[in-house]
DNA sequence: ATCTAGGGTGAATGCGCTTTCATAAGAGGG
DNA sequence: CCCTCTTATGAAAGCGCATTCACCCTAGAT
């Protein structure tokens, strides 16, 4: 910059202001300068803005190491498809791409590894204005200590800090829905509910609103999944599968994977058993993964609206850039039931 | 900074070092001053950092707005997927972050809009160590400028700039194999090609193969493509296989499309006009969308390896920034022929 | 007891820019 | 022709950190 004022005849002062209020400056004299930078290669170094106007113009996203996930999501499938298929990740990204670019953000995404104070999320937060965090992904002490200092949105998950926005999907409204799909539309009165670790949130508050329909159905309620899988994976989808069949009791008439991965798992196991889907047993998901149209019988679940996900925060973040005084708020995003056919629709 | 240092009774340059090199402080004063950060929600500023450091730790990936093009896609998708299509900026993102992420980085992502100072080129490039670009996404002459100060690596299009690394895929090749793939082992010889416009490095370099592979076989070689498209789309693809049915000369055997998205289009419109494909005509594209996977019947198309398109730019950029010397490199991923349906094979 | 290393710490400088505040140069008005 | 009011520009003070150099202190050697 020095340089390019030297170059040009001018002070440092009014090649900043070429930059920053190009209207500021005489025609003649913005010419020369931008001719001058032009010559000398200039790039205006963000940091130093940065530092000097304590603001980045970016936002941040952190988001879990799914690498382990990844790998074997790339194995189950078949390799045609690995690449074709977008993560929980990936329409967050998107989503807030999309948003930022409207308000005129750059966005800064890193997959946190360890915590610690040399950790990607440390990085993150001291280069952006604001950022948005996935449940899970960062030490809650972490974010207490940084949420101090600059906006931050947390993502799916429990309301872990209270100061703090905070966005989730209707987990439980949409998988009341579904169950009550089942039982009213299909007439279905047996179900059994295959959940995940009792610490996934997600996974819990689905099972709390298949508890309501039974509730709202007048069906017997279950104080605990039928069956909790560890990983909520489709090698545990289809293990969970195996293991309802091989129960002493009777069949269920239905069973509702907390997610579309094990649901997916269930219906491969199923077949391999000879078990009709949905004639002798309906099976559904939840997520309205991609994949969960492709598998046959199609899934019937429940999509979340992740992309809007992303773009809700990079709202939230904005306005609370805007307006660092406002209340924090927690939105509940609306999901929606897709009726395929693995539980006797279409 | 200055407040951790007074709260700990220790310097500045004490407490820049427990964040910079732990191991050159005292355990104990560490643990002070760690102590007083936590208590005074101190977030260390990358803007600052940076600008003492001259390094960022950031990467960086310029994309075109595809805002349009996605508009597109969603409407004539239907509403169920298009949340689930995976796009070509999407698979880089996510190749680049696994990329980046495994050497330390963190990666900053924007759609350029217009050009100028004020881009979101300019805010980009002053905020990372390096960064890659995807072909047509900014100015030729911008680049020049600001690949002075900092490694860029180009991403699929021509090499506009000689100095710059440059990654592609070899399109050529894939469409030489996939002619020949219909030549050889199909037994057809009256193909057409429908290519994009002129301007488009990837459909001419298609269109190359494509020649390449009618001299091997002895076949007449065109000059021209036999029809271009302007825009690529599904549209277009169905307006081009109406537009060749309708010619007063004989029906090719086989239709070439430059990409996968015109060449569904064109199952649509044959479709309708009760062509069979692949009895009547054979119909390849090229990318290998997830869509190509769908349709009735899927698409024989050449695969790109986008996501690793991705990675690749981070190694070079890693690289580069080791060695700032390295002679510029240009890469060629290979791409590969998936057989289905559309040519006659399954 | 004195000397020597070496580890731990502080003072000071500068990274490249934004932003007042002050000043100079014109533009009208009387 | 002098005075006031804009408009264009310059001078200078940080922004928060990394880093060099100098210094002090302690432990081991003599």
């Amino acid at each position: 910059m020095y340089d390019v004022a030297e170059r040009s005849g001018v002070s440092i002062a009014t090649v900043s202001r070429v930059y920053r209020t190009p209207d500021s400056v005489r025609a003649q004299t913005r010419e020369r300068v931008l001719e001058a930078a032009r010559q000398l290669g200039y790039v205006p170094s963000g940091n130093a803005r940065g530092l000097a106007s304590r603001t980045t113009g970016v936002l941040g996203l952190c988001f879990p190491d799914y690498a382990d996930a990844d790998a074997e999501a790339d194995a189950e499938a078949d390799s045609d498809a690995d690449d074709a298929v977008m993560l929980y990740s990936d329409q967050i990204i998107r989503g807030m791409e999309r948003a930022a670019r409207r308000h005129g953000y750059a966005l800064l995404i890193a997959a946190s590894l360890e915590g610690g104070p040399e950790s990607l999320v440390a990085k993150v937060a001291g280069r952006v204005d604001g950022f948005a965090v996935l449940a899970q992904t960062v030490p809650t002490e972490d974010l207490e200590v940084i949420s101090r200092r600059l906006p931050v949105v947390m993502l799916a998950g429990p309301r872990e800090i209270d100061h703090l926005d905070h966005i989730v999907v209707a987990n439980a409204d949409g998988e009341r829905e579904l169950a009550r799909h089942l039982i009213e539309d299909h007439g279905l009165r047996r179900l059994a509910f295959v959940g995940g670790e009792a610490e996934s949130p997600d996974a819990e508050a689905r099972f709390l609103g298949f508890q309501e329909a039974c509730r709202d159905a007048g069906l017997p309620v279950p104080d605990e999944p039928d069956l909790r899988a560890e990983m909520m994976t489709q090698a545990e989808g289809a293990r969970a599968a195996e293991a309802l069949l091989d129960r002493e009791t009777e069949w269920p008439q239905g069973v509702l994977f907390a997610n579309d991965q094990m649901a997916v798992g269930a219906l491969r196991a199923l077949e391999r058993r000879g078990v009709r889907v949905p004639e002798d047993i309906a099976v559904t998901g939840f997520d309205g993964i991609p994949l969960s149209r492709i598998v046959r019988p199609p899934l019937t679940t429940v999509r979340q609206p992740i992309r809007q996900l992303g773009e809700q925060a990079v709202e939230l973040l904005v306005q609370r850039l805007g307006n660092s005084g406002r209340e924090p708020v927690s939105l509940m995003l609306p999901v929606s039931l897709i009726r395929r056919a693995s539980c006797g629709c279409g």
